[in-house]
DNA sequence: TCTGGGGTCCTAGGACCC
DNA sequence: TCTGGGGTCCTAGGACCC
């Protein structure tokens, strides 16, 4: 089975089976076409209400038992282990493992040490030796020193394609090369990023555990569409979508934009030229009502809009978020924050919430969505909808 | 024919201040 | 011949993460 990115462009998820069988990852799935005839996989969409729902039932048996918890991405958390034991720590990973197992169907992997970084390496061998059966503690200085010899460089945490590639160049090939590295040549040619990568697989903490989110620095949508899009009107319609998509989550978050960015661009793929173009404008009361912030991501998109395109993609980002409630209040223009406007919007957000079918929304998106994306292959969301529970047969 | 989306952080360089 | 020192803020670009 493989699972497809947004529009069903790239493989970004594989079975067991399909990468046994060379499927490679973030492939366009054209490309592979042939394979998975060949050998009859499963090819399904991306399905992000399931994903989102399913995570935070793991997240929330993680937070029961784990002293502290740091949420680091959908399918990731970082445990803080204190009070416990040394010697429970293997344990305590074991029924971390099998709470997950019994209560969501998921499997999960364990990996245990004293910095973040070396918890992802853990992690990483956890995973991949079946005789550590999902959960690996590391904190023997050995055990640590004969882990790091066996990772990859880019498989480090903060170690991507390009560094690795400027270490091997630079003679360092490997981990425990980059461990005994001098921190001067390692700061001065890779910034402090790299320097605390370094001191973390020594075994020194520099990123610290954050159980508090830090405040969000920008919300953005964008999307590829599903298929060509050369009007304004289309275009129009799409901006307005991701526009409303994006104050949806400012509001959820109790927030208000200070400025909002729109941005158009063309095939990159394609023979043709590229264009590419983006504008953006601050807002002074900042807002979240989604009617004033269409209006305003329109204007901008007319700005950079040249007839005669074929356009590929749009967006828009909301940036200089404040919370709605602490804007300043205004003389002169009416604030977001105990407005109409927020009322209004207070409703609709509730409507949606609570309702099955249907949508509220403003028809600035348009109804047919012609440019919407492709999801061709999309499963239910088997535990967030009445109408797309799984159905059980006798 | 068909190639994802949403983020963060750091640095260098420019423009400006006194 | 020789042209200061100490700051801030902003942006673009690059690298990384999931």
């Amino acid at each position: 089975m493989v699972v497809l990115s947004n529009n069903d462009g790239c493989i970004v998820a594989r079975s067991a089976e399909a990468k046994a069988l060379g499927i490679s990852m973030a492939i366009p799935i054209f490309k592979n076409w042939d394979l998975v005839r060949r050998h009859r996989i499963k090819v399904l969409s991306s399905n992000y209400v399931l994903y989102g729902d399913m995570s935070r039932r793991v997240m929330s048996i993680l937070a029961q038992l784990a002293p502290r918890i740091e949420v680091y991405s959908i399918d990731e958390a970082f445990l803080g282990c204190e009070g416990i034991p040394q010697d429970q720590l293997s344990d305590f990973g074991r029924q971390i493992r099998s709470a997950v197992a019994r209560m969501t169907g998921i499997p999960v992997s364990v990996g245990i040490a004293a910095t973040k970084t070396l918890a992802k390496v853990a992690n990483h061998f956890a995973k991949r030796e079946p005789e550590r059966k999902g959960v690996l503690l590391l904190d023997d200085p050995e055990l640590i020193r004969s882990y790091l010899d066996r990772i990859p460089l880019e498989k480090v945490w903060g170690i991507g394609r390009r560094k690795a590639e400027f270490f091997r160049r630079n003679h360092i090939d490997n981990v425990l090369q980059l461990v005994a590295a001098d921190d001067r040549w390692i700061k001065q040619h890779l910034t402090v990023m790299s320097l605390r990568t370094a001191w973390e697989l020594r075994g020194i903490s520099c990123i610290p555990l954050e159980a508090i989110p830090p405040k969000r620095k920008g919300i953005g949508t964008s999307r590829s569409f599903g298929r060509d899009v050369r009007d304004l009107a289309d275009l129009k319609e799409a901006v307005a979508a991701y526009t409303s998509r994006a104050a949806e989550k400012l509001r959820c978050q109790g927030l208000a934009a200070g400025h909002i960015h729109v941005f158009i661009a063309t095939d990159a793929f394609k023979d043709e030229p590229f264009y590419a173009n983006a504008a953006g404008i601050g807002l002074d009361p900042p807002s979240a009502a989604t009617p004033f912030l269409c209006s305003q991501a329109i204007r901008l998109l007319k700005r950079i809009f040249r007839p005669g395109l074929v356009y590929k993609r749009a967006g828009i980002m909301l940036m200089e978020l404040t919370g709605a409630d602490k804007v300043q209040s205004d003389l002169f223009v009416p604030v977001y924050h105990q407005s109409r406007q927020q009322r209004l919007m207070e409703t609709v957000d509730r409507y949606n919430r609570t309702t099955n079918t249907g949508k509220l929304f403003w028809a600035a998106e348009g109804m047919g969505k012609p440019w919407y994306m492709r999801q061709a292959y999309k499963t239910k969301r088997y535990t967030t909808r009445w109408d797309e529970l799984p159905v059980a047969r006798a």
